[in-house]
RNA sequence: GCACCCGUAGCUCAGCUGGAUAGAGCGCUGCCCUCCGAAGGCAGAGGUCACUGGUUCGAAUCCAGUCGGGUGCACCA
């Protein structure tokens, strides 16, 4: 087909210094070629039906223009021509004959190929690549920084440990993902706020608050009995301690009335401290910490369960005994239920006992409706996998109390089994086996940490071997990651050594058309996946797609090194300054997204492993 | 008994709002290792995507059911 050449001067093109061969720029200053082709798809397919040759009105959403599996199949693919072939009355290869005849006409087309059902293939001009590499370097630690959450509030609640003891590996996972995804989706560009809850309204804070006594009593010498239950581990020694410094002997005679309340506050104030030390530790911030006791007191709960009794969801009514097996102590009695069965739950839950005090469920209906009220539009919590049960009332709770505006969704996050060697490790309380996040991030680090951390799904157990994770090879992927950006900032180093000028400005002004090599075009085309990588982990609230992208990443960077080897012209350090210049750009993009995706995980690159 | 999660290569796991011949690492087999940066490289074998139906132009992906594993199942948080 003729290619019809577009005005140089619109500003879509720029003419590459050297070869005289046009360079689209991207204009928007995003480097997402997919959804750019996916628009000029589009705008073909629109300019079709007001020519008629499709029917006007067709629905696009369907419309995809993705990577395919095999790179025989061209640069990007679109199934346009299939989605839009029932609905416009036409086979399908009829209407890509006639896209592609369109589609051949854009600068960025080099060619369109009809394969089989109905696919599109679409093969990009060389330069592209050239363009993708320079907004790379442009944009830095925000290339593929994406809009798809752009004016969308959300809160993710995530941690959420009980303030009676030093946080333990259990909570490693739940923090780090749910700190990673907050990290994804504001990159994403969600407003996000990360939000702790704290549990300081049940009964576990008294028996903190008793236990805090007894390290009080023992602070002055006296013998305490531990019943069972309590928390007799020894970091509550020193707030017996703080406590003893802070009130003398003032409460050593008092019955419990006299000092609960204070000793309560006191030792969660505590625990607390200690928590956030924790998670700081792993570089996890908090926006926000929610007190559940302070819902109590101030009618926040009552309004939430009134709220829902006048939508006519709040009920007296006594539940029909379990299926299988009964519980021995078992007996029919009316509660006041919520009727969570109205959206989706499968029975009704009680939110007030039967001596009329408030259920766990109460005060979390209330936390989330102060959640909605206070204007998110999305919900995530991310809870232990032993919380699966808890999903469907939440969810319930959220759409009664939102009127379905806010949508609620709850990652589960299965167990980490802890490994040494290849041996279990086994935890025990009772052996001083025992171990705290605080332990694991002072042996392997918080980068290590977070990584093998996100190298699962969410809802798949996980391996954590404290050997493995720490082995210099290729059969880790954490090193495997930072050691393709360690090899990029060496060969950089020694272009600087060679007097080539590698700073992001001087290289994305360089002539860049000269990356033509399937392995250094490979690489690109990774690059080029990246924004599209973004969109699709922050829409399933899965950051462990980052981390799996980033091996990939890293595994196309060593590819092409080891090519290096016997092809000399594909090293990175040339004796041509401007040759080393192209392909050093190339390295350093590469770069530039590696730390862009670390930085979503939260981990640390390293320039250099000694 | 019910609900939720899971079932993909010998092992551990990816697999995009359904796309073309289902991928990676480990392990296995065979070569190579005077290589910008050692912590190796290249290649090969290996699959009924648990099973059976259904929807669809097209299913590992969606739906129903069956089997198998995990978790949770009034008034605990």
């Amino acid at each position: 087909m003729p290619r019809r050449t577009r005005d140089p001067c619109s500003g879509a093109l720029t003419i590459g210094p050297r070869s005289g061969i046009p360079v689209p720029i991207q204009r928007t200053g995003q480097m997402n070629l997919f959804s750019d082709i996916r628009t000029l798809v589009l705008a073909e397919i629109t300019a079709m039906m007001a020519a008629g040759d499709l029917p006007a009105g067709l629905e696009l959403g369907a419309v995809t223009v993705e990577p395919p599996r095999d790179a025989s199949h061209g640069d990007m693919a679109t199934n346009a021509a299939m989605v839009l072939a029932k609905p416009a009355g036409l086979p399908p290869r009829a209407i890509a004959e006639m896209l592609a005849a369109r589609l051949t006409n854009d600068p960025r087309i080099a060619g369109v190929e009809v394969a089989g059902p109905g696919f599109l293939n679409l093969t990009l001009v060389p330069t592209i690549w050239a363009g993708l590499l320079k907004s790379t370097l442009t944009e830095g630690a925000d290339c593929g920084r994406g809009t798809i959450g752009a004016g969308i509030k959300v809160n993710v609640e995530f941690v959420s440990a009980n303030p009676t003891g030093p946080m333990h590996v259990g909570h490693v996972r739940g923090a780090v993902f749910g700190d990673a995804l907050a990290r994804l989706l504001a990159f994403a560009g969600y407003d996000v706020t990360r939000e702790y809850y704290i549990n300081d309204g049940g009964a576990q804070v008294d028996v903190l608050a008793r236990s805090v006594f007894n390290r009080y009593l023992e602070a002055h010498d006296l013998t305490v009995d531990w019943p069972e239950g309590s928390y007799p581990g020894d970091y509550l020694i020193e707030v017996g301690e703080a406590l003893k410094a802070k009130v003398g002997d003032i409460w050593l005679n008092q019955p419990e009335e006299v000092w609960l309340d204070e000793v309560r506050n006191f030792g969660t104030e505590k625990m607390m401290e200690m928590i956030r030390q924790d998670l700081a530790s792993l570089n996890v911030q908090m926006d926000v910490y929610s007190s559940e006791k302070a819902l109590y007191g101030t009618g926040q709960i009552e309004a939430a369960i009134n709220t829902l009794r006048d939508m006519g969801l709040i009920y007296e009514g006594t539940l029909e005994p379990p299926k299988g097996k009964l519980p021995e102590d078992w007996e029919a009695r009316e509660q006041t239920l919520f009727r969570s069965t109205a959206h989706g739950d499968d029975v009704d839950r009680p939110v007030m006992k039967s001596d009329g005090s408030w259920t766990y469920f109460a005060p979390d209906i209330a936390y989330h409706y102060n959640k909605v009220q206070r204007g998110f539009d999305q919900l995530i919590d991310i809870f232990g996998a032993d919380h699966g049960g808890y999903v469907k009332r939440m969810k319930a709770a959220v759409a009664a109390l939102s009127g379905g505006r806010v949508s609620l969704d709850i990652k589960l996050i299965q167990l980490v089994k802890l490994w040494k060697n290849g041996e279990p490790f086994k935890m025990s309380k009772r052996a001083g086996t025992f171990v705290t996040l605080r332990d694991v991030v002072e042996q392997v680090g918080p980068d290590v940490t977070r990584f093998v951390m996100l190298t699962r799904k969410n809802d798949a157990p996980l391996d954590f071997d404290f050997a493995k994770v720490l082995e210099q090879s290729k059969d880790n992927p954490v090193f495997y990651v930072q050691y393709a950006n360690a090899r990029i900032n060496s060969v950089m180093r020694k272009a600087v050594a060679a007097g080539v000028a590698v700073d992001d400005a001087s290289l994305a002004a360089a002539d860049l058309a000269f990356l033509n090599n399937p392995y250094e075009i490979n690489l690109a085309k990774k690059i080029a996946e990246w924004p599209r990588l973004v969109e699709i982990a922050a829409r399933g609230n899965e950051p462990h797609r980052v981390a799996f992208y980033l091996y990939e990443l890293a595994s196309d960077l060593h590819g092409l090194w080891n090519r290096a080897k016997d092809e000399p012209a594909l090293r990175f350090v040339q004796d041509d300054p401007a040759t080393t210049q192209v392909k050093i750009a190339l390295a350093r993009s590469t770069g530039v997204v590696i730390s862009a995706g670390l930085a979503i995980l939260g981990v640390t690159p390293v320039e250099e492993m000694r």
